[in-house]
DNA sequence: ACCTCCCCATGACAAGTGTCAGGGCGCGGT
DNA sequence: ACCGCGCCCTGACACTTGTCATGGGGAGGT
């Protein structure tokens, strides 16, 4: 039996290499292509045809959950393994939704990657089991469309003002869903609700 | 000549293991322990007497920059060098006056971490160029201790009245130690100054 | 002794924010 | 045809927030 093929994107250079050094310990598997960005993960795969994709969400470019989907699309032999620093709920159901086959989470274990790989590969579902739990109570985002825009918007700190003016609303719209923002998440506050929002993977 | 010993502390088991595997590959360096926490730092070093320790900023317990100065003041032997996700200009300086002698950012490139170890052990200093001037720009932190106090109660989105509660101070204290902190972060919004502050590493 | 800076506080005003009631438009499902 | 829901808007009200002037107390430097 063959090796199996990996493809390796982590925005940071270090993480990348230092993966790529522990995962081609292994005797089975091998490293044949490392990027940086989100969207040079399809091309990347196009030229290498990796067996399994190991991807991070938080990338410059793209993110790991688009990168998830144009990778379906464009290379379905490929199958995706996620590798992130957060455990936020909702990126987990968003990247099974993507098409991803596992979700794995920094800090597991550096034995037990190799293994997830191995299972990816087999055609097995990977998910970190207490991360599983969680994505269920924390559900999908309640938020609307445009809830989810404002919010976003707001993050930065910005006014109602700077938000309106940005998504070329009224100020009262934008507090308007800022407010039945806040209700959804149980905040008192814009700068809750973001917070709340964030960590639940819903912006 | 023998064999450099490193100690490994990151709070993500998988960042880790993958250094260390990074790491191992270099036929001169040896990692000897490795640990997760901050606190778990100084009785890992006593007992095993590495030469280098390569430390994270961000981990449970106590900090990086903690951890380094109850290293250098426990084992001053081992010399520190910080190896970061973040590149916040205040975390390098504080790191340099807690006595690391490296400050390396997780995106520098893999091959460049066995030589900043390497020229840490000879007693060099190792700074990423383009972080130094940063730091330099944005300087020490100018706001007071307890505008400083104010502003990390605040990163959380807490009113001014819990803000005030959990300080013990007046309503009118918080909001005038807020609004100077506001001044002096060029932020026109709690919300921006907070993000502003963080992100030089100053809270 | 004096000055400066930080700390804490008060009171008052203007601006920004969160909430609510109301109404119009469009879409999809019963 | 009707209803529910999301979306956009308005106007109004109460509350929070940011700013400013002002003042007292303490620590440190000249």
């Amino acid at each position: 039996m063959s090796t199996i093929r990996l493809l390796l994107a982590d925005d940071q250079a270090l993480v990348r290499g230092a993966l790529s050094a522990l995962l081609s310990l292994e005797p089975d598997l091998e490293v044949v292509v490392e990027v940086g960005a989100g969207d040079e993960v399809v091309p990347a795969a196009l030229e290498h045809h990796p067996d399994v994709a190991l991807l991070d969400v938080e990338m410059p470019g793209m993110d790991g959950i688009a990168a998830t989907a144009a990778l379906r699309a464009a290379a379905p032999d490929t199958r995706v393994l996620i590798v992130t620093t957060f455990g936020r709920p909702g990126y987990l159901r968003r990247a099974l939704q993507a098409g991803a086959s596992g979700f794995v989470v920094k800090d597991t274990p550096a034995a037990q990657l190799a293994d997830a790989v191995r299972r990816v590969h087999a055609g097995l579902r990977v998910v970190d089991p207490a991360l599983a739990t969680d994505s269920l109570v924390a559900g999908e985002s309640p938020l609307t469309a445009r809830e989810t825009d404002v919010l976003r918007a707001a993050r930065d700190g910005s006014s109602v003002a700077t938000i309106a003016a940005r998504l070329f609303l009224s100020e009262g719209t934008v507090r308007n869903h800022l407010s039945s923002a806040i209700g959804k998440t149980g905040a008192t506050n814009r700068a809750e609700a973001v917070i709340a929002a964030d960590g639940n993977g819903w912006l």
